[in-house]
DNA sequence: GGAAGCTCTGAATGGTGGTTCACTTCTTTC
DNA sequence: GAAAGAAGTGAACCACCATTCAGAGCTTCC
């Protein structure tokens, strides 16, 4: 019989590809999209660029896998508050600001996921991904509406606006490395978004 | 004495170059910045691809004065716009509807100036873009709590968030080459602008 | 132990596209 | 008309990196 893959060894390479997409979100995190060669992944990694191919067709899909593990959290993450106790309103307002302080909590990657420069790949990804932030958003408010508590409107465009209002309000502080004063900016954001959706002054 | 340019001369290089820029402006606008090559626009203008650098130092700087020509405008126009005639809220509510309208008579370079992919020095263009369209919506959103329109809120932030959502909604639309409905989309991010900013339900 | 098949290596390869430059063509000046 | 200098040309150049591949080093299995 020929060679095998045991167990472990199956492990072990598992074990190697994940800590490759380990190492490259860090670096992509760190230096952005534009920045981050295959080498420059790899010394990461501490394998040798060629190594990289055994895990991944290309730079592409590496690239396109970082993302879609960074940003499907995310999108888990809010899904699960978004659905869980409370009424709508009350769940839109945690699901913002829970999205927010982890994007201000790890800002590279935030920067990185939501709007620094990248290939196209992943800038189809990132289309993918808004628009699940989309349908998210736009359930609850469809749900608030439902329940009396959102004024008729228009849910999709309110879900898109907050996507983007929400990505826009945080590029900037994302920017800088360290922010000042981060429960304001999410007393704030939040507020806006609750107006947002029309939700009635607190 | 020697070789000097004569006014004529000096008028036809000048319009040499704003004929350059203009054809870029098309190219990009039709196939986004990414596929630009020099030897596109070149071809386009009806000159070698040499010539280019006559012109500008590099395809980058190029690129730049593209995005800033055609950023300049709408930046204008929506400043006059928030400027004008009418109480505030009117007069965002205008503005939100010309900036959008224009962008959507205009896809191809709407969205290369709101979304496509391009490269750093774009890139940095469109941040400094933001920051003045924040800058005119803040000012309008000043002036509507002042007047005791709009109730008390943290103005940037609702700029910023205004700015973020017109563009993702936009986004899509934009993607699509004819557009669905374009009054209704008008109506609702009007009418999800103004809740935005806090104005009253009309 | 050793054959077979796998992973890993890292220097060489190759495609792309911005940029250069020797040369041609046009303008100015006398 | 001719010299001097500028603009225009476009094929050649070159830097940059993703990708490849021949060989080295391991792992499996008899």
């Amino acid at each position: 019989m020929a060679y095998r893959k045991t167990p472990s060894e199956i492990r072990r390479l598992e074990a190697a590809r994940e800590h490759l997409v380990a190492c490259a979100t860090s670096v992509v995190a760190e230096v952005g999209w534009a920045q981050t060669s295959v080498t420059a992944v790899a010394d990461s990694a501490g394998i040798a660029a060629g190594s990289v191919y055994q895990h991944f067709p290309s730079k592409a899909a590496l690239a396109v896998e970082v993302f879609r593990r960074a940003a499907g959290r995310e999108v888990e993450v809010l899904g699960e508050v978004l659905d869980g106790e409370g009424d709508p309103v009350e769940r839109l307002a945690r699901g913002i600001e829970v999205f927010a302080r982890r994007a201000l909590e790890n800002r590279g990657l935030a920067y990185a996921l939501l709007a620094a420069p990248a290939e196209a790949a992943v800038g189809a990804e990132r289309l993918e991904f808004r628009r699940r932030y989309r349908a998210l958003f736009a359930e609850v408010v469809r749900q608030g509406m439902a329940a009396g508590l959102l004024p008729a409107q228009n849910g999709e465009i309110t879900a898109a606006a907050l996507t983007g209002a929400i990505g826009e309000v945080l590029v900037d502080p994302l920017g800088t490395p360290s922010g000042p004063t981060t429960d304001e900016l999410l007393t704030d954001l939040v507020a806006m978004a609750l107006r947002c959706a029309g939700a009635p002054a607190v």
